[in-house]
DNA sequence: ACAGTTATTCTACGAGCGTTGAATACGGTT
DNA sequence: AACCGTATTCAACGCTCGTAGAATAACTGT
């Protein structure tokens, strides 16, 4: 791939573009170890690079792990798409279908393990990742779902996708990483109506 | 060899049972922050004790890791429990009732914490504890499961179950975390046994 | 040819990690 | 009191980490 003599100093001849191929490095090193598993030093030797290159561009480890961040889909964004021109009955399974479409495709599929991997973690970037997760995703759905409650559905239907990416993509949960997403997506859609539209028990259950 | 029966001569125990406080803190520690987050020295500050202590006793950070696993209940005894003595339709809301009562009980709750956020890590002791989750309870599922396809069944009510205890425990969304339990079994109940017992969509779908 | 800018590397510091082996405090036995 | 074995600590090792600053090499415009 990347042919770099190890006696040669100073900048790399053809001048390619390093800054995205370390962004990509990094990419990929933050989805297979986390925030706090991954180092700038694996990033930069994946990048065939001097770890104080990776420093230059993005300044320090959390920058680096936000500018990965800014590749993928706006998640919040695809919810509200999906919310909005689909009919209710079928939200759940074009939902799902729409998510696993966009994720099985390994271009973007690493920043979002990445994200799943951290906020296992702790620390001001889990946390951060968390209240991305919850004011901006959570909240993208509750204030699109008409019935009482809309913020426990919102939890809810969280609570199955969060698992369908976890075990789909994380733990590698077979069969169910192999699945066809449309049959997922048939699986999994009656689940997420049900939680957006069908009647919750009272509380006193 | 390290933690030997207590000998009969010698100095007695220490003050209070030390290897226990050990024990209990070093889960506390690995429950906040995961296998590689936690560190044996954190651990030794916790329990007031110096880490040489901790590794005297438990030999190595992974066998540390290992004795705090010992200390919750058996999850795949509890899915045959589960399974064995409730009829067919209330056993997604037993399932549910029984795992939340089990772990909103604080003494349980920190090693299941800890084992969420060590999944999402890397190393043998994510993979050893995916295989104990793969192979263990999945499996426990999957063999009494009547249906065709009992293996994407299991992986489906994990997938669910993962998602619940991920978003109520580890990453405590709202209205998650604070929902009483019973009312969560009735919600999560009946998606469990469409998972078990119902009709699964063929594969060209 | 020369100066300027940018890309890249080198070297090093200080901190924290897991782990080790030797040293010390202490309780029980004789 | 002497002794032994356990409990606990101390001090250090080798390692990896994030980061900083100075140094070098290559390209660009003049």
């Amino acid at each position: 791939m990347w042919t770099v003599a190890r006696g040669r100093k100073g900048r790399r001849p053809g001048s390619p573009d390093t800054q995205d191929e370390i962004l990509q490095a990094a990419s990929r090193e933050f989805a297979a170890k986390g925030y706090d598993g991954a180092t700038i030093r694996g990033v930069a030797a994946a990048a065939g690079v001097d770890p104080a290159l990776v420093l230059h561009y993005f300044g320090t480890k959390e920058q680096l792990f936000i500018a990965t961040l800014h590749v993928p889909v706006n998640p919040a964004a695809m919810v509200r798409g999906v919310l909005d021109d689909a009919q209710p009955g079928e939200i759940g399974e074009r939902l799902i279908s729409t998510m696993l479409g966009v994720w099985d495709a390994t271009a973007h599929r690493s920043p979002l393990v990445a994200v799943l991997r951290s906020v296992a973690g702790e620390g001001p970037v889990a946390d951060t990742v968390r209240q991305f997760i919850e004011h901006s995703i959570i909240a993208a759905f509750a204030q699109r779902l008409p019935g009482p409650e809309p913020q426990l559905r919102a939890v809810l239907i969280g609570s199955q996708v969060i698992g369908l990416l976890v075990g789909r993509y994380v733990v590698r949960l077979e069969p169910l990483a192999s699945t066809d997403p449309a049959r997922l997506a048939a699986i999994y859609g009656p689940t997420i109506d049900r939680y957006a539209y069908g009647s919750l028990p009272p509380d006193g259950a």
